[in-house]
DNA sequence: ATAATTTTTTCTATTTTTGACAAAATTGTC
DNA sequence: GACAATTTTGTCAAAAATAGAAAAAATTAT
């Protein structure tokens, strides 16, 4: 069972014993934000994942999986045949990629 | 090989034989929009799918698989393990769905 | 070339999101 | 219970994103 990625910061951030106001500071957001983070009131700004990474030593693509992942599963979460969405997601990914390849402007660099 | 939305919306258009500003019309936004929308420049407004179903005698469950996947293909195709992606977006949306998180309700006591 | 259609540009208005602060609530300790 | 530390919530203005409309530019067809 996976958590949401606030849970997954939250626990990140009590097993290291840091109180939100020392986290925030290090993530140079205010701590009633990265409270609203961790609880899902609020967007997750990506500028944080590479400090969340650099500070827990966290693989910084599993990272940005979670935060991906996590997004699509709030879009999907209220629909009952959800995997077939997905499946056909990834179909459309799939033209969109190779639609784009021929135009020549795609940047897999942080893929 | 499934095409965008967008170009699934020109189809309908141009086999019915019916031009932007008609269509525009019918839908009740600009005939600038609409091009922008079958070119993919523009977010499509969910309200518009009821419309195009009547229009054109659609399964509004389709359109709507249609519309939610073309907005998770925009988010994952850049990425090149995006089959992960969608694994793990779907276990975290089982997890939203049986812990009936909405937004602003996430409660660790009880998680 | 002209006309019709489509695409792009530009501008303004509206909505949404954000960051920051302070107040309220919760939690833990004595 | 009282107290301090931590967390959560609400508010509000500023910033950013998005929408809508009109018109220019480009494309297509006759």
């Amino acid at each position: 069972m996976k958590e949401t990625f606030g849970e997954y910061i939250h626990k990140l951030r009590t097993e290291a014993s840091l109180t939100l106001t020392k986290l925030a500071a290090a993530l140079d957001i205010d701590q009633s934000t990265l409270s609203k983070i961790e609880n899902g009131k609020r967007n997750i700004p990506e500028e944080i994942l590479p400090k969340l990474a650099d500070i827990f030593n966290l693989d910084i693509n599993q990272l940005e999986k979670e935060y991906f992942s996590e997004k699509i599963a709030e879009m999907i979460y209220p629909k009952e045949n959800s995997s077939e969405f997905l499946k056909l997601a990834e179909q459309k990914a799939e033209y969109k990629r190779l639609t784009n390849l021929k135009q020549g402007k795609i940047d897999f660099k942080n893929a």
